[in-house]
DNA sequence: TCTTTAGTATACAAATTCTATAGACTATAT
DNA sequence: ATATAGTCTATAGAATTTGTATACTAAAGA
């Protein structure tokens, strides 16, 4: 399951692409707009912003936008900056990569190859799950 | 990520499905084997035991067995017993379903198919994964 | 029937992770 | 100057995960 901070994570950048180059939008409007703690949306804003998602302005008038376009940023992207590895085993992971501790050998692992199916049919559905096409599709069902 | 409840479990079962029908193994044999700490071992059967997959026998000589043949106890099985739901969001989980907090109207959520093609495709490789076939597996692999 | 073996059950403790908040600080526009 | 709004560090509380302790029950076999 994502973590919440994630799927605040993916709401705040939806509310965003919506307003792709309309300027600045203050936490405060995403955190009362989507129902998310401010302080916990600073957080999150900061850490897009760090990994370039996002720029800001300080001051007024000031507040958060996207800084990538929205067809560049999708799921993937933002589940691994918030949750980490998509992976469902550490030894499987792309950008995470760990050996399994309860593992004794990878070559001989026979649950291994399953799971690196998994791993690949999630980055290929969610990568191309772009904010984009997310708000695309939100208008299209809210006009049926 | 799974937790380790989960890859014990997966790893007991592997363990016993290589003993299949060859009498009760008891839990410090399994512990010693796949290092996992025997009391958290013993929940983990108990658990296993009460969906049926495992069975066991008390008293001297006692332990646990594979109820279910190797061939009908697959990995998706394991995962929802031990950590519950597959899904990444709650409101596309086939067994645990509850509708997502963060989430205005279902019908008009454009992440939720996405996430649906990826609950489905997991769910699609890792029913096929059972543990006859991991037990084969590893028996081919460790041939090389 | 008594003893040993081994699973069952409940409760709890430690560790980790997740969620949320507080407060001081910095930059910018007017 | 001053009000606005993001930045940064620290931390607190809650929930979950992982692991342990203790007492109990069932079965096997001498």
């Amino acid at each position: 399951m994502l973590s919440k901070k994630c799927k605040y994570a993916i709401h705040a950048l939806i509310y965003l692409a919506e307003r792709y180059q309309q300027g600045p939008v203050h936490i405060q409007e995403i955190a009362d707009a989507q129902r998310i703690p401010k302080k916990f949306l600073e957080a999150i804003l900061l850490e897009l912003r760090n990994a370039k998602v996002l720029h800001s302005k300080k001051g007024k008038g000031g507040g958060y936008y996207l800084y990538k376009k929205p067809e560049e940023v999708n799921l993937i992207e933002i589940i691994r900056l918030m949750d980490g590895a998509i992976a469902m085993l550490p030894c499987v992971s792309l950008n995470y990569y760990e050996p399994c501790e309860e593992c004794k050998d990878e070559k001989t692992c026979g649950i291994r190859d399953s799971f690196i199916g998994v791993r690949d049919e999630t980055l290929r559905i969610l990568s191309e799950s772009t904010l984009a096409k997310i708000v695309k599709r939100e208008k299209v069902l809210s006009k049926k």
